[in-house]
DNA sequence: TCCTTTGTGATACCGATGTATCATAACGGG
DNA sequence: CCCGTTATGATACATCGGTATCACAAAGGA
């Protein structure tokens, strides 16, 4: 086989064009021929490793995810020991909430895509339904097992649904430009603050 | 002058029935044919009352936005003498949250809108950041005001915040179908149910 | 009455976009 | 050595969408 470069790593490359270019410009820019210039390959190129526009959109939702997903064991593997349920909650919004370049795109184009899903249920099947449901689930396992580091009077269920809509509402506010990460960051401790026990917090 | 209806009532028509379109397939099919096909008026006429098509969106983003306004103004209406804030903020929070066909409509094209003016920064000077902002200000005036009957220990600027990014997060992940409007809601009476005193939890 | 303003229809134009086609290189195995 | 599979380029095609143009009707004032 004549491969210059490699296949998945091609594919990777013109994942993260993609990414680039929706964060700069929008979902609505991202045509398939501004996808191969921004990745500096040719329409064709872009045509090949991913044979419909549809398939490219597919596939660069599956490489945010699983790029989100690896930062964020990175982010828990930095915790040795049993880890404090807050360590794991605040390693879990750190990511969550659009702070640097990175987090902003993937936030960007989770979003564009999320509201693409509102209208066209065989989307919505995917990632958009499943992964937040997964991750509420966990975050509140997580929070019942932690119950004794939490303030008194709280349900683990409805605790893990407010972080988590609360972190997606802060990450919109800071996407439109209303507000800065780092108020974002500052209501966010806020709120980690009252849900944990008050003694203790830093 | 020849005519057959109001100027502003077909205007008015036009909007409505974009609306309608966007919440049913999203706003990427609005398309002046469309919103035309939609309205049942040919696409001249939409032509005439909206020269461009950024100015039919713009019209219908304020036709939204007062019609939101108007029904939460109506539903204050119905609260008499010194509006205890706690009614004030249910109003409010009763209002931003997709529970009827109206207002899902009204949150999926407003969401719409608001990816557009993140990577649009014209766009985004219009209503998504001083309408949110001016609203929670106000919200933080008001819980300030009322700092007798919150819990104890609480900012009224982060409070308001926490509310609103709350409010709004829950409201997507009804629109994306991850949770139904009544469970939104239940969460949302958890939050303000311990946002406010305690001891008269109704 | 006629002419100007307002309202409405049919249709044309042009650019953009997803996809398809044709050609051709590069390389490896028989 | 040559043939087929993989990889890449140039370009064509059909459609769609925003906008523009032309024509015309209706009505009210001069």
């Amino acid at each position: 086989m004549p491969r210059t470069v490699d296949h998945a790593q091609r594919r990777a490359t013109i994942a993260e064009a993609l990414v680039r270019l929706a964060a700069r410009e929008g979902l609505h820019a991202v045509t398939m021929r501004a996808v191969a210039a921004e990745a500096g390959v040719s329409l064709r190129l872009v045509q090949y490793y991913f044979e419909t526009k549809a398939a490219l959109l597919h596939a660069t939702l599956l490489h945010l995810e699983e790029a989100s997903h690896a930062r964020w064991r990175e982010r828990l593997a930095g915790l040795s020991g049993p880890v404090p349920a807050r360590r794991f909650v605040e390693a879990l919004l750190a990511e969550a909430l659009p702070t640097d370049e990175r987090s902003r795109a993937f936030h960007l184009v989770w979003t564009s895509y999320a509201v693409l899903a509102m209208t066209e249920p065989d989307l919505a099947a995917q990632p958009f339904v499943a992964g937040p449901r997964r991750l509420e689930q966990q975050l509140t396992a997580t929070l019942r097992e932690a119950a004794g580091e939490l303030a008194e009077d709280t349900d683990p269920a409805a605790e893990a649904a407010r972080l988590l809509a609360l972190t997606h509402g802060l990450g919109t506010s800071v996407l439109v430009g209303q507000r800065t990460a780092a108020s974002a960051e500052a209501v966010l401790r806020y709120h980690v603050d009252r849900l944990f026990t008050h003694r203790d917090h830093a």
